[in-house]
DNA sequence: ACCTGAACACCGTTCAAGT
DNA sequence: ACCTGAACACCGTTCAAGT
C-alpha cells in the first residue's frame, strides 16, 4: 500500500527476519506486482511507468524483465488479480444478500461499490492502458469467472421456468448495466449535482431493471 | 484517412491549389485534429504520440504547442468531436426509427453500432488515455448532449404519466446498459463463440430491457 | 503570430557483463 | 538463475531564436 521509495515491502518469504537489501530479493515478482498495484491506484494506468515500478522495488530498471515480458504483461497480471478480488467480493455479496429483488440489487450495488473503491484498478481491468487484452487469456478467464455470481443470482431470480435464452439475455443486460453505470460514474459523467445522490440514481436504475425483469419473469 | 508520412492532407483552406509546403500552413489546428483522429483509430489512444501527429502534419515537434496546451488537450478535442458525431448519429437514428419498443431498440443498437464502427474513438471518448476528463468541460457538455436523444426517446416511450424520477432512472439505466454492452464488446469480453452472434446477444439484452420497461410503464 | 532547432528529463527495451 | 550498467531510439515539454 505504501509508495515510499526507500525500503521495499518484501511481503512473502520473510524467513530471515527482514533482510535490509537482499541481493536476489527473494520474491521480486510479487514485489513488483504489489508495487505496480500501489502506483496504479495513485497515478492511473496511463501514467504507470515500468521503471518507476522497478525503483519502488529497489531494483535496476532491467531487473523486471526477468519476470515479465514487458510493461503490458505486468499490467495484465495486476488486472487479473483485480478480477479475482472482484469475484471474491461478488461471492461474498451474494452470500450476504437476502432473497428476491433485493438480492439482485445488492449484488449490483456491490459491483459498483467495488469500482468506486478501486477506480484505477477497475479502469485497467476494462481495457484502459492496454492495447490488446485478448493476448492474455488468463485475464479473460478471470473476468468471466468474476461475473459468474451475477449470472447465477439472475438465473435464480428469474426462475427455472424462464427459457435459457432469456436468462442469457438477462445476464448480459445485467452485466452491461452495472458495468456501464460504473464506467459512467468513474468518468464523472453523472456528477452534475452533489456527489452523494449518484448512488441513489444508480440504485434507482438497478431497482428499475430488477423490478421490471421480475415482472417479465412471471409473465413471459 | 491515410497515414502516409510524406505529404499532408491540407483539407481546409485550399485556396491556392494545394501548395506543396505552406510556411504557416494556413490551418494547422484542424490539420492536427484530423491527423490525430486518423492515427487514433490506427494505433489507439495510448500509443498516440504528440510528435507523430506533428510529423503527420509536416510540422516540427514544437509547432502543435501553438494550438494546444499539450497532448491531452488535443485528445480532448478529438473526443469532443467524437461526441458530436455520436449525437448526430443518434438524432438520425431517432428520426429513422419507428414507434414504440422498436424505436427504443433501434436507438440502442445504433449506439452500439457507433462504438463498433469507431472503436478507438469510442474508447477515448470514455476515458481511455486521459487522466482527468473533468478538466475539459466542453467534452462533458458534448457528452451530455450526445445522450439527449436516448433520454427523449425513453421518456416518450414510458409516457407522460410516468413520474419524472422513474423517467430519470430509466434514462440512466438505458445509457448504462448500451454503454456497458458497447464496452464489453470492445474489450472482447463476450467473444467466446463466433463473432456474428454478438449483435444478437446485444439485441436480446436491449429488447429485454425495453420490453420489461414497457410493462413497467403501463403498470407503475 | 506562428514556427524551428536544440535541449532536458524521462521512458520501454535490449544486451553484454557480472555474481 | 538472476541482476546491473550502459546504451538505443523514442517521448512530452520548454525555450531561445528565427521569420
Amino acid at each position: 500500500m505504501n509508495a515510499k521509495k526507500t525500503r521495499n515491502g518484501n511481503r512473502t518469504a520473510t524467513r530471515k527476519a527482514a533482510p535490509a537489501r537482499a541481493y536476489h530479493h527473494g520474491d521480486l515478482r510479487s514485489a513488483l506486482v504489489s508495487a505496480a498495484a500501489a502506483l496504479l491506484e495513485r497515478d492511473g494506468a496511463e501514467a504507470l511507468s515500468f521503471r518507476a515500478v522497478a525503483r519502488a522495488a529497489n531494483v535496476s530498471q532491467a531487473a523486471p524483465y526477468n519476470h515479465f515480458a514487458g510493461r503490458e504483461e505486468l499490467l495484465a497480471t495486476v488486472a487479473e488479480q483485480g478480477f479475482r478480488a472482484l469475484e471474491a467480493a461478488q461471492i461474498a455479496a451474494a452470500e450476504r444478500a437476502g432473497t428476491g429483488v433485493s438480492r439482485v440489487i445488492s449484488l449490483g450495488m456491490d459491483y459498483i461499490a467495488f469500482a468506486i473503491a478501486h477506480p484505477q484498478l477497475y479502469r485497467l481491468m476494462f481495457g484502459v492502458g492496454v492495447a490488446n487484452w485478448c493476448a492474455y487469456p488468463a485475464v479473460a478467464e478471470a473476468k468471466h469467472r468474476a461475473f459468474e455470481p451475477t449470472r447465477a443470482v439472475l438465473a435464480d431470480y428469474l426462475g427455472a421456468a424462464t427459457p435459457s435464452a432469456t436468462r442469457e439475455a438477462a445476464a448480459h443486460a445485467g452485466w452491461g448495466l452495472v458495468h456501464g453505470l460504473a464506467m459512467l460514474r468513474l468518468d464523472g459523467s453523472v456528477a452534475d449535482r452533489a456527489g452523494s445522490d449518484d448512488l441513489e440514481r444508480e440504485a434507482a436504475a438497478i431497482e428499475l431493471f430488477a423490478a421490471s425483469l421480475g415482472r417479465m419473469g412471471s409473465a413471459p
